[in-house]
RNA sequence: GGGUCGAUGCCCGAGUGGUUAAUGGGGGCGGACUGUAAAUCCGCUGGCACUGCCUACGCUGGUUCAAAUCCAGCUCGGCCCA
């Protein structure tokens, strides 16, 4: 076993812990485990708080697929059962709870947006479970069983917890119970593995604790980084909307991709793609190019990816009537003669008719490849616009069309 | 439960009876420049099918020709006391 064999293991990992490299004991030494006669099974929980993933989530389940890959079984929990409750883990408020149908959908639409990242296929690859199999049966025995094995201590050790506590702020009981339920999850999948964010490590540990106390061999905690946003500057969120979404169309992606701050572009290889780090390009806007292209493609394919870079080049040059991927926008309900700022919000546009004004007047609107500065331009019939490509600023633009 | 301070636009934060969606900063959007980026400079940043009309300074009511600004009650939050 030389570690060159390894690199998928090691590729963007933050850290592994136990980590003990001199000692060949299984439960100090991940790659002495990983080489046991079994396959490893590696718990992977997320939590359907929202209803989209982006490219931050994708990470520690690219690192599930590499571990499928190796031959080993990985375990997905679909945190149906926490979801309710909030990972307090790096926040700095009480999180809301979600009601139990609201969670059923969103578990349903992370799977189809995961597909595309896991080994769906390959017998005994996959092992998908739900938290609310095991946890919404614990007795009160059982969960003071669990409670007794931590001190509040050791709860408000955890960062986020000090903070509030700190500042006065309030920490319901409820949530001390999160990271034993997370934690009770590798109990019940006997996880060997588990990944995570950095943000993790605490409630990996727990779980640690929780398999020794069940007479478990206590899992491996295997943390990876936070992704940072499209904006370099914090992490990649949708409420900070500087994220790329797994299930959007892939010119969107690929135009958000390409833009990608040159100070992440090589975090992005590393964690997002497979492409060995010493074969980037040389120019950096190639990098870009390349960097968006290796992404847009795994979740629609080459041929799709290649055709959402022509896309944004033609876009870009001011070409958009040529362009091919550019939505359309039936004009069949809109009213004849009809004022460009209007169409401009009816469209989509813009937000709002006031927000449409402004942008015309601010030299943001173009009809093809003519700018529009007079918010009152009249236009009298659909057939005069049928084929023009409407567009606001560089980003967002729309096909006319008569009918849909 | 008592005292006290506070609640302003996406966020922070000025304003403390009188033209005007309300100073400033951040963020966002747009324009120029560029590598489609960053940095920089400039503009915009309540709503409406808009030469005008409507809604806005926690909520409700009141005083006044006139209120984000004064008064009363209420709701929520911080701090102090119990």
């Amino acid at each position: 076993m030389t570690s060159d064999s390894l690199d998928w293991l090691y590729r963007g990992t933050h850290e592994i812990f136990p980590h003990q490299p001199e000692s060949k004991a299984v439960t100090e030494n991940l790659e002495a485990r990983l080489h046991s006669d079994r396959p490893l099974r590696v718990k992977l929980g997320i939590d359907p708080t929202g209803s989209d993933i982006h490219l931050g989530h994708s990470i520690p389940i690219r690192k599930l697929r590499a571990f499928q890959d190796a031959g080993h079984t990985a375990v997905l929990i679909i945190g149906d059962f926490t979801a309710q409750i909030g990972d307090p883990s790096g926040k700095s408020d009480v999180r809301k709870q979600l009601t139990a149908a609201q969670v059923k959908a969103n578990a349903e639409t992370y799977l189809t947006q995961i597909r595309p990242i896991l080994d769906f296929d390959t017998p005994d690859r996959l092992e998908i479970r739900y938290n609310s199999e095991w946890l919404s049966h614990l007795d009160l025995g059982k969960i003071l069983e669990l409670l007794s094995t931590m001190t509040v201590g050791q709860m408000l050790a955890k960062e986020g917890f000090a903070e509030r506590y700190g500042q006065g702020n309030p920490i319901y009981l409820h949530e001390f119970l999160y990271p034993l339920m997370q934690g009770y999850d590798s109990v019940a999948v006997q996880a060997d593995v588990e990944l995570g964010g950095t943000d993790q490590k605490f409630n990996i540990a727990v779980g640690r604790d929780l398999q020794r106390h069940f007479g478990q061999t206590p899992q491996f905690g295997l943390l990876l980084p936070i992704l940072l946003g499209t904006d370099g500057v914090q992490k990649m969120s949708k409420s900070l909307d500087n994220y790329v979404g797994l299930q959007e169309d892939a010119l969107s992606q690929y135009s958000k991709l390409e833009k990608t701050p040159d100070a992440l572009i090589e975090s992005y290889f590393e964690l997002l793609t497979a492409v060995p780090l010493d074969r980037l390009a040389e120019n950096p806007r190639d990098r870009q190019k390349q960097l968006a292209l290796e992404i847009v493609q795994q979740f629609h394919g080459a041929e799709a990816a290649q055709a959402a870079q022509q896309a944004a080049l033609t876009l870009v040059q001011g070409n958009s009537a040529q362009a091919e991927a550019v939505p359309e926008f039936s004009l069949e309900h809109i009213e004849f003669p009809v004022k460009l700022f209007y169409l401009v919000s009816a469209a989509g546009l813009c937000k709002t008719s006031s927000d449409a004004r402004r942008q015309i007047q601010g030299g943001a609107v173009r009809l093809d490849s003519d700018r529009c500065e007079d918010p009152n331009l009249i236009f009298e019939s659909a057939e005069s616009l049928q084929g023009k490509v409407l567009r606001v600023g560089k980003k967002k633009f729309v096909r006319l069309v008569q009918q849909s």
